[in-house]
DNA sequence: CTGCCATTTTACCGGC
DNA sequence: GCCGGTAAAATGGCAG
């Protein structure tokens, strides 16, 4: 079990490291959003820009991905040339 | 109004720059998950040592507070004097 | 359909009365604080011996499961014979 | 100090009470809508039929008092008899 | 595809 | 009375 135990061990190192690491950036977004409020910026607006953005690229790579798919369905487009590789 | 939009565009680009950081830590910790039940270690319970890991941590600063919490709830400012006489 | 929204009346109502009654609660908890307070007590420290409390019930049970996770953390399913080689 | 500890326990035991009622109560609710979401109704939905429901009656309770506070002005319906004694 | 868990959002409460 | 932090609720994402 012993080498178990010291993979469990750099498991756990590794994960609390990263979440760590996480923390800290959910932490400076808050810092930013703070100076935001001091500024005079409403911090709901902000929130609602943000996932408005995501959305739209969301459906903007959604839909070049369906057009793309089209077109090269179509031979409109040359294929990637690493499909023709595979 | 320029400054101000200017001001936004920046709040909002570092936001996004960050959870950006953010996703890819989320991601980067999924992959060590992966790679641990690959090698046969149960998920969750690794999941249930990182939160106890994480509370024995919590803890050890908590119990300094307690006597204080206790002293406080039994009213060390005197509630009223007349409950001395009671 | 008469019978669907007669059933989904009956649904609503049902958690509409259920959350009167937990709002009821609430308040009684609140007036309780209320009394606490004039009484001389400090609120926040009745919270956190509330939460004391509840984390200590929680740990009884908690304990009985560490040994359990840390054995399927560990890979009670041999996760790989050459481990035991190495 | 035993005066206050017995309030403190006191204090302690009620809130504890009510507050396991109070789970109580949101465990029926989370009943209701699992019973709802077996015969086909869309939990989301109804959430979202109960908040319109709330809203509604919130402002119904607004309006009815601002009648009644405009409406006693201008005398146009008598005043609450305890408004008099007072 | 369903239930579970993390994250996010919302409402509350005490402090200033 | 507003603001900040904290607990509850709702939403979304993921594993099984």
């Amino acid at each position: 079990m012993q080498v178990a135990a010291d993979q469990l061990r750099s498991i756990i190192e590794r994960i609390e490291r990263l979440e760590e690491e996480k923390k800290t950036l959910a932490d400076d977004i808050k810092d930013v959003m703070s100076e935001a409020k001091a500024n005079g910026f409403d911090a709901k607006a902000i929130k609602t820009i943000l996932k408005l953005r995501k959305k739209d690229e969301n459906e903007r790579t959604e839909e070049e991905m369906i057009l793309d798919t089209y077109m090269k369905a179509l031979g409109m487009r040359q294929p990637d040339l690493f499909d023709e590789a595979a």
